[in-house]
RNA sequence: CGGGGCGUGGCGCAGGCUGGUAGCGCGCUUGGUUUGGGACCAAGAGGUCGGAGGUUCGAAUCCUCUCGCCCCGACCA
């Protein structure tokens, strides 16, 4: 790793001197490598990326415990915007906000037999308390279904307390043995919904509802495209009837869950005995639904929208949505003075503005930095500026530079940033379109994934073996997309060629 | 959990083979000149070389063990 970057790194110095001179104030994708350090290019080393990204943009950083991260303000602050924009839509369905233990004894966690099977092996055990060992141990939640449904068995007497639709937001504890920053590390931050209904039909809704609003929230505030669908059997969550899951294509053509969502079915309301008493006066069983999604989804948006100079942000996202730039090199009151002034009129207007007015750096050098860090939009002010009543906007998506009359710029701002959070979409889907193809062999899946990778198009008959078999290949079943084609134009299953039962996607996943 | 790589001031690295008590770039501090795509000069501060044992008169360097990080696979959000 060091010596690849290294040599990049000198590469790029070297090259800086030359180009630069010839690259005068045009910005553009192809002088990219000139102003970016400490970034190693996706294309040298995709991972290094993600990490030089996730540690230069000060999004988390590696705590002493292994697998563990610190998240920093820079992607705290993206966090928080996330959870406000989930947390708002699952409002609007009628779902409520509480908080459960995080330690959970081994007895409730050992009660669904798939689950605890599911989950055993990653988790982190409380074995002492007070200097003195525990008669029971406790589980540090991996999930919280079990906790959660022994207190929903107290609640619900009657079908007049249905539904309950609870949500939390917390951080839970998994021991992985392979982790990487928010894509997967030992204890993450998320939020998990825990509903309890009346009826099956009820509870298949609202598990198709809560998929529908984590792939409109994706899809319209992280600007990533994803594939709805369901989970086949052997990949669904442990205990439930059957997962939704949505997938994203990350740029190297890697798959990632976003989110799932679980019908549970009674399988849980029958081992916490969870039963009321319906209006016809029999008593049964709730039917129930978890879903959740995570600090993930930060590792999406690096993955999807990130390129070689650093993050970017979704303008619906980000924390800061445009940085003043001022030039002061002479002037400098009147320029700082004017600065202000749009500052407080931006944020008056709505928009999160920050005026970067530090003495000690050079424009220069500040473009550089909030490239980095993903701000959408940058506003440049300068003497000439001042006296021609513009400003210069910078997009951090596509590099491109226009000047814009100090007068309405609100209205050329929220143009910008739409523009930019609908471009960031198109060109992902375009991306994740371009990077799907349909697929008839094993062989051509293995191909694919020791290829170009990305999204493989084909037919499943459904039998466990075969879904073994393109496991073996390294690529998984990502899901059984929503809107599966007439049975007799399913196409026939890549490993045993018999005709097909389901249309699925599968991919290399992360 | 297997295979590979790497741990040396805050960051990136050199030194290691051939042991002699640590150096470079960036960053940081102070002062000055600068500021439209990562400015410059001068003077400074900062390291028990990941950790523990061992060999040796002497260990960043050699040996053993251990911890961590990264990459590639198997399992997971």
């Amino acid at each position: 790793m060091a010596n690849a970057n290294d040599k990049v790194n000198q590469k790029a110095a070297a090259a800086a001197g030359a180009t630069r001179a010839a690259a005068t104030g045009a910005a553009g994708a192809a002088a990219d490598a000139d102003f970016v350090k400490e970034i190693t290019p996706k294309n040298v080393d995709y991972s290094q990326w993600y990490v030089d990204v996730v540690r230069k943009a000060e999004l988390a950083d590696y705590a002493p415990v292994k697998g563990c991260m610190v998240i920093r303000p820079a992607g705290y602050a993206l966090w928080e915007n996330y959870q406000a924009g989930m947390d708002r839509r699952f409002k609007a369905t009628g779902v409520q906000n509480a908080y459960f233990p995080l330690l959970i004894p081994e007895s409730f966690f050992k009660k669904e037999a798939e689950h605890v099977e599911g989950f055993a092996p990653e988790v982190a055990w409380v074995t002492h308390g007070g200097g003195e060992e525990l008669t029971e141990k406790l589980a540090i939640r991996p999930t919280s279904e079990t906790i959660i449904c022994s207190m929903y068995a107290k609640w619900i007497k009657s079908y007049r307390d249905l539904p309950v639709l609870i949500n939390q937001w917390c951080s839970v504890l998994r021991w992985e043995k392979a982790t990487r920053p928010f894509i997967r590390t030992t204890e993450f931050l998320w939020q998990e919904g825990h509903t309890a209904h009346r009826t099956p039909e009820e509870a298949e809704e609202r598990t198709q509802m809560m998929l529908e609003i984590y792939r409109d929230f994706v899809e319209s505030d992280l600007a990533i495209p994803v594939i709805p669908g369901r989970k086949s059997p052997q990949e669904k969550f442990a205990g439930a009837v059957h997962t939704y899951s949505i997938e994203a294509l990350m740029s190297d053509g890697r798959a990632l869950q976003s989110a799932t969502s679980h019908n549970l079915g009674d399988h849980f309301a029958k081992v916490f005995d969870i039963q009321y008493l319906d209006s016809d006066g029999s008593l049964k069983y709730v039917h129930q639904t978890s879903w959740g999604a995570t600090t993930r989804l930060i590792g999406a948006m690096i993955m999807v929208h990130g390129d070689d100079r650093g993050l970017v942000i979704p303008p619906k996202v980000a924390p800061t949505q445009a940085v003043i730039v001022p030039i002061m090199s002479k002037d400098r009151e009147t320029v700082l003075s004017k600065a202000r002034e749009l500052r407080r009129r931006l944020a008056e207007a709505g928009f999160l503005v920050h005026l970067d007015d530090r003495d000690e750096y050079t424009p220069g050098w500040k473009f550089n930095e909030w490239e980095m860090r993903g701000i959408p939009v940058r506003i440049e002010l300068g003497p000439r500026d001042v006296k021609s009543e513009q400003v210069v906007l910078v997009r951090r998506d596509n590099g491109k530079k226009e000047f814009a009359g100090m007068a309405g710029l609100e209205d050329t701002l929220r143009a910008t940033l739409d523009d930019i959070q609908s471009s960031l979409y198109l060109k992902a889907k375009r991306f994740m379109e371009e990077h799907t193809k349909t697929v008839r062999t094993l062989d051509e899946i293995k191909a694919t994934v020791e290829g170009e990778r990305g999204f493989m198009v084909t037919g499943w008959c459904g039998d466990d073996e075969c879904e073994d078999k393109i496991q073996e290949t390294g690529a998984t079943i990502r899901n059984i997309p929503f809107g599966q084609p007439a049975p007799g134009d399913v196409p026939a299953c890549a490993c045993c060629g018999k005709p097909g039962k389901y249309l699925i996607y599968c991919a290399r996943a992360y």
